[in-house]
DNA sequence: CGCGCTTCTTGACCAAGATCAAATCCCGCT
DNA sequence: AGCGGGATTTGATCTTGGTCAAGAAGCGCG
């Protein structure tokens, strides 16, 4: 709500503000949309990418219902993703930091399906979708990996899936915490320390647990040695342990 | 494994075995990937699917690991994907009936994520991806019916992570029940009675119970008056009372 | 038509995780 | 530095759905 609009200067130019939105100076651009394209293709995305929002925690970035435009490239910071039922249940449905697309659940039907929300202060760039479609039949490597993107999605729910459909509450967390440390190693951060950016609740609804579950395991895998806690801090001790617990494969 | 290739014939002009492969002829295009084109798109996309493929029952459309080559589309019968761990747990992360695709797990890393298996005797159209892609660069109204499929795909699956993570055994079989008649619905059966397809195991995994669970629920249901079970034959006695059960919002 | 296998139902019991409750911790704010 | 409210931890107890078991029903096949 108190989320702040900028946009890049209309003027065609070189120019500082219009630089600063450019995907082909941003660091990201390895990991987001862009990934494989040649500079000629990567300029062509400059020209779709020209606004950027900034939100504070908490801020939504959408909500259910609300119409839709674009799609989000989270450039910084960290959001959740979750559905409400009408009697106040919620389910977090996903994490999402920097390099990973916010708002694909709204194509279907022009229509927001789910809110988004910002767990800490973040960036994001816009994405207005009808133009990324236009754009996407003309660059070919553009749509490729899209359409990557998008069945990459439907790939993690299937492991989200499975998880609550199949895996107990030790080897949820378990799969949880290695795939945020492979995550995090991706983008250049420790897979062995990090901060937690989501409460014990939120994750725990995103894992199909109540939060007290989520901190018991939490401590029972202290114990064991596998992580060291210390609220939102955590520490991996024991990757391959953990990996054990999942039984091999992380989710 | 006993799945027989049909090609239609390669000549140009009209002929039997062309017509019958289709979309432009085909019952289900108001369903399936050709909704909404031209006539004149219509007999591009016609030149996109030129085999099917029959499947009997058990018959593995193909397999996790197999190398993704092409979508298909279910012209008759029915499907289920599902995810193997090591250790033999299996989780069934959908089913498939007539008009919709199946196969979106592979376009992210070239090879199928997941085992597609015919629950019946079964017919599928072999749509050959990169064509596809090619082809939707050409015909926008197909690229963006695509894209919706794919984003409503993966709305489908934050339902099915609400109703894991956050739905009661009775809440899940009351939703599951009612997506089955609604889709039953869209293709001209009957919603309120049915032959599910799928075993109680089967429809467990789906919904994360065990197969006693679903068969104690549906004996709940009965009752209760809200449904007829014999085995697989489902009559829907009082639907509006199976919506209050998942309150008033199907998934 | 009947055999044999798979699937389904039902009962008795069990256990993982939920619920309820109470301290304690932590962090932002003044 | 101190205050206050939300977040976290931990314990006690309960409930839902899982597990184990046995029999019944349904169905493909000869």
């Amino acid at each position: 709500m108190t989320a702040k609009t900028q946009t890049a200067s209309p003027a065609g130019g070189l120019d500082l503000e219009r630089l600063k939105t450019a995907c082909s100076s941003c660091s990201l651009r390895e990991l987001c949309l862009p990934v494989g394209l040649s500079n000629a293709d990567l300029a062509r995305m400059d020209d779709l990418v020209l606004v950027r929002r900034n939100l504070m925690r908490g801020d939504h970035l959408f909500r259910a219902g609300d119409s839709f435009q674009s799609l989000y490239a989270v450039r910084s910071g960290f959001f959740k993703t979750k559905l409400l039922l009408e009697d106040g249940r919620e389910q977090v449905t996903g994490f999402q930091m920097a390099g990973e697309l916010i708002g694909l659940d709204g194509i279907g039907t022009e229509r927001h399906t789910c809110d988004a929300v910002a767990l800490e202060d973040s960036e994001v760039c816009v994405i207005p979708f009808s133009r990324l479609e236009q754009l996407s039949r003309e660059v070919a490597p553009l749509q490729q990996h899209f359409h990557k993107v998008m069945s990459r999605e439907i790939v993690r729910e299937h492991g989200v899936m499975m998880l609550l459909g199949s895996m107990r509450a030790e080897e949820r967390v378990a799969a949880f915490l290695l795939n945020l440390a492979q995550r995090l190693a991706t983008r250049g951060y420790s897979p062995s320390e990090f901060n937690l950016r989501m409460t014990r609740e939120e994750l725990g609804s995103y894992l199909g647990l109540k939060l007290e579950t989520v901190s018991r395991v939490f401590s029972r895998f202290q114990e064991d040695g596998l992580i060291a806690v210390q609220s939102k801090y955590i520490q991996i001790a024991n990757p391959q342990g953990l990996r054990r617990l999942v039984g091999g494969e992380a989710c």
